[in-house]
DNA sequence: CACGGGATCGTCT
DNA sequence: GACGATCCCGTGT
């Protein structure tokens, strides 16, 4: 169980990062509660071409400035009003290049998950879906920017021997794209395939 | 199973 | 002042 170095994230290649982050064990220990589970959904948004990207056109707002920061850090904000959706910051300083993660296997602290979830029954929808997983992994938008390189910090992401070979990544498009633009259908969205813990591919809808 | 609406507020115009 | 990288629950089939 090695700690993934800063070397993994700050390469160009955001969907590479993406790609590679699939079996890694996502940790979180918030006030002591220390919850785990291994990485089965991710989606890559990269400025500046990608118009889905909050950081399009290289667009800087407080809110989006963590995303140019050098890779190894989270970039975590709220979706709808309730929702904190949990991104890993991947590039070198000033390039946005940001992955969102959107589903994970249960491994470690189970119970604190469901309890923060709500739920008394284990079932996927305990950490499916990138608003759920931040709930069950006690993750707040205050945690946006700290790092992920070190273990006394409150997230960071483990190396925990797992390959996941090419033949086993699905790749469709993303979701949750309003606007129907080109970039909404790059297959930017990755999962482990037949995992139960990762949702369903969605269906590519074409804007005709 | 598919669809639809409500919750709820930070962020940007 | 509008809207969103979502989720949950209700309704209908």
């Amino acid at each position: 169980m090695s700690i993934l170095p800063k070397s993994f994230y700050t390469r160009s290649d955001v969907v590479q990062v993406s790609k590679e982050l699939l079996g890694k064990l996502l940790v979180s220990r918030i006030n002591g509660v220390l919850t785990a589970g291994t990485i089965v959904e991710t989606e890559a948004y990269r400025a500046p071409d990608d118009k889905a990207c909050h950081a399009y056109q290289n667009k800087r707002t407080s809110r989006t400035e963590v995303m140019f920061h050098e890779g190894g850090c989270a970039y975590v904000y709220i979706c709808y009003g309730i929702h904190h959706l949990f991104n890993v910051v991947s590039g070198e300083k000033d390039m946005a290049h940001v992955i969102l993660i959107r589903g994970i296997e249960p491994i470690k602290g189970v119970e604190h998950m469901m309890e923060r979830r709500g739920l008394n029954q284990l079932k996927p929808a305990l950490t499916a879906g990138p608003g759920s997983l931040s709930k069950a992994l006690g993750i707040k938008k205050e945690l946006s920017g700290v790092s992920l390189l070190d273990k006394k910090s409150k997230i960071w992401i483990e190396d925990q021997g797992l390959n996941i070979d090419k033949n086993e990544i699905v790749a469709g498009p993303r979701v949750g794209m309003s606007t129907a633009e080109e970039c909404s259908h790059w297959p930017w969205r990755f999962r482990i395939k037949g995992n139960k813990w990762s949702s369903k591919p969605n269906t590519v809808k074409y804007d005709f």
